[in-house]
This record gives C-alpha cells, sequence and structure tokens, in this order.
DNA sequence: GCAATAATCATCCATCTGTTTGATTAAGGC
DNA sequence: GCCTTAATCAAACAGATGGATGATTATTGC
C-alpha cells in the first residue's frame, strides 16, 4: 500500500470542509438518481451515500433514512409540479413543458413515474395536483364547447392521453429508443418530441372544425 | 393450539395432489400479480410463493430463482406482444388493441412498464418488438404522404405518443384517477379510454386535410 | 485560545431475503 | 406390492441491507 491513509478531501481555500446546506444537497441529487434509476425498492442507501461522498449514515442523520429521504424528494417534486401547473398557458405549451421537464431533471421525472405505479407510499395526493389536473379538464371542456376540439371526445381522456404522451421518453425509454433510435434519450430528441407534442395539440385543436357532429356521446357503457 | 397440523389440501376426487403443471401455472400467475405490483426489485419471493400456495422452494426448483422466473415471465410476454403485433390492423384498431390489453392482463402490462422503466435486464429486446414497431413508423410515413397525417408531424413521434398514451392506465394510474376518478381503473374505463383513442387516431388522420403546408420540417435542432 | 456543539465517520447489529440442503412422500412402472 | 423417481416441504444458511452506536473532529461563539 503506498497511500497509507485515502486523503482526507482537501477544501479548497474558502470552502468549508463541513458544510450541512451542501451535504444535504449532495445526498439530495444523489438520491434522485438513484431512486430515479432504480425506484425505491430498487434503490440502495450505500449507493446514494457513494455516490454522494458521503458516509452512509448521515442519511439516517438528515433525513431519518431511507423513507425520509424519499417523501423528501416527493415534497420536492410537488414544488416543481406546481410550478408546472401554476402558469395557466395554453394546452399545447402546458403539454410541452410538462415534456421538456424531463429535461430539466430527467431524474426527478422518473422518480415520479416510479412513484406513481407504486402502491404504497404517497398516502394520497394532497388533493393540490388533483385539483389542477381537474381544472385543464374543465378548460379543455370549455374549448370544446367552443368548437376547439371535435364533439366526440371525452375532455379527461385526452388529457390524460397527452399527460402521457408527454410522459413517453421516460415511461417507456425502451419503446422510444425503439421506435426513434438510439438518441431516443438524448436531448436534442426530447425537444424535437415536445414540438411535436404541441403540434398534435394544436391539430387536434384544428380539427374541431371538420369532426363530423356524429353521435356525441357513444361509447362507455 | 386447536389444530396440530395445518391440514393438509385434500385433494378434490380425481384432482392430483402432486402436478408439476399446475404448481408451475400457479407461480407463474403469483409472480405475474406480485411483480405487476412492486417491480422486480420489490417483489418478494416468500410473496409470490405465499400467493401460489406453495412452498417457496419451488420457485428456485421450477424456475432456477428469483430471476429465472422473471425472465420466464418475460419471454411469456413477448409471445402476447407478438400476437398483438402481427395482425396487421389500422392505426386506431392497434391503438385501441394495445390499450385493451391492460384489460385482459392488468399484471403482464405492469410487468412490462416495469421492465421497459428498469435498466438492468433484457440485454436487449430480441430486435423482433423493435422490427414491427419500425413497420409501423413506415406505415405512418406512407398514410401521410397519402394525405392522411398532417404533413408537419414526424410520424415516429407520434406512433411513440399514441403507445405511451395507450399505456396510460398502466404508467400513471395515479394521475389517471387524479384526471378521471377512482373509477380510472375500472374495465368499463379502460374500454371507454381505449375507445376514444381509437377516435383520437381518427381524428388524427382526418385533420390531415386541414393541415398547413406549413415549414415541412421545422423544430429540432 | 477554549469549550460546546454540530457534523462526520467507522463499526457493529438485527433483520430480511434468496438460495441451499436434506428429509419426506406421492406417482408411476414393473 | 415394492422401488425408483420426481415433487414438495421445513429448516438452515449466507449475504445483503438499513439503521444504531459511539467516537472523532471541524466549526463557532465567547
Amino acid at each position: 500500500m503506498t497511500t497509507g491513509q485515502p486523503p482526507r478531501r482537501r477544501p479548497n481555500p474558502g470552502e468549508r470542509q463541513r458544510d450541512p446546506e451542501r451535504t444535504r444537497a449532495r445526498i439530495l441529487d444523489a438520491a434522485k438518481v438513484e431512486f430515479g434509476a432504480k425506484g425505491f425498492a430498487g434503490a440502495r442507501v450505500s449507493d446514494i451515500a457513494d455516490r454522494a461522498g458521503v458516509n452512509k449514515q448521515l442519511i439516517s442523520y438528515y433525513f431519518g433514512g431511507k423513507e425520509g429521504l424519499y417523501t423528501e424528494l416527493n415534497n420536492q417534486w410537488q414544488q416543481v409540479s406546481a410550478q408546472l401547473s401554476s402558469a395557466d398557458q395554453p394546452l399545447d405549451a402546458l403539454v410541452a413543458g410538462y415534456t421538456l421537464s424531463a429535461l430539466h431533471d430527467r431524474d426527478m421525472a422518473r422518480l415520479m413515474v416510479w412513484a406513481n405505479m407504486s402502491p404504497t407510499d404517497a398516502p394520497a395526493d394532497t388533493g393540490q395536483e388533483r385539483e389542477f389536473l381537474q381544472a385543464q379538464v374543465e378548460d379543455l371542456r370549455r374549448r370544446q364547447e367552443a368548437g376547439e376540439l371535435p364533439a366526440d371526445l371525452d375532455p379527461a381522456c385526452v388529457l390524460l392521453a397527452l399527460f402521457a404522451a408527454a410522459s413517453a421518453t421516460v415511461t417507456l425509454p425502451r419503446t422510444a429508443a425503439a421506435i426513434c433510435g438510439a438518441a431516443a434519450g438524448s436531448d436534442d430528441f426530447v425537444r424535437h418530441y415536445a414540438d411535436q407534442l404541441a403540434r398534435l395539440v394544436r391539430h387536434l385543436g384544428n380539427s374541431g372544425a371538420d369532426g363530423r357532429p356524429g353521435s356525441q356521446r357513444d361509447g362507455q357503457a
């Protein structure tokens, strides 16, 4: 052994070597990556700590354990989500923005999908997101009555379809790669895809004109 | 203890009490449910065995362990998938059928999404599914040239969006519930949603006529 | 400078989890 | 009716994992 001691990280001048804020942030970032990649059950606290470059005990120290860390990230997402939601922009911009959020923070987006699929966690949405979504449904319904959307479509279903489509690069990365080539994960592709979705939404809006009146409400049981 | 021995399952007359086929099937079914609900990392071998009503050792006996069991299910999915894919039906029917597959076997559908999001497994798609998807892209492109699809849309992106939308009830069950109410998980809703998606696809097709030629290829970098 | 405190670390520990082992027994051929 | 074989099970095992303990040391207020 040439190096008896792993050289303790020498703090750059002006940089504290103990910095709770920085440590917390590092842990959160690392956790986002790990949870995002493997989900809650698949992620390992040791891996998170290693990635953050800190002792794993600090996860208990700062967040009260794996679960607390996960919860903290979920809260963090709710804030991001609220920002995405708050601005009342036209639908095409909303969908595109949602798609692009995967660009700014892909791990967080992945995390949200894991959470969405997992049965155990998040006792219940605060209702905040639910409210926003239902407001969007109402908005869509108004546009539909104004003729911007074919009359035989259920606004709720359209909105659900759009959100799912916006999440595509996150929820179905492999399928995306199979359809669009290996570059499907690249930032450029995500931008391209977001733009395409916005166009698609606009086309849906246009097509309201030519929508044959048809059976105004068929389907379902 | 009133019952010294848990009464060994009495075989109904004409029913063997040892039946490898049956046992294998029971394990596979149970595994589908557990893996579908919690993903590979979250599922527990004990839970699978309990659900199947067999000793957990049989999982090693029949499938060589947890991983082997998972692999077996993935193969099983590939067959189902191939069936869904093979019939060359119009796009709206394809999308609706894909959506409805969640109805026939929701757990399997969930399993596929977990697999799609997980980094580690499935060394690579056999290419079979990839082939099918790219053939669909080509088909879409032809229809586009025939004027059935707005000229400024990228067929690959449209296909990806449609597949993601078709998977919505599986990938975003919570969001679905938030948008469409608690019934979002019910069979009736899935049917309704599939119908709606088919309509949406048809509207996209129609709107090809009114699609302003616009910039034939804008966006991206 | 010095003491108090907060941040960090190395080590240990209980528990959980997937797999292995070895015994038991139903099924099927002779 | 035996005897081999394959199916099943109960118990034990080894490794991993998340969390706890106690010691160490930087930071800060004085």
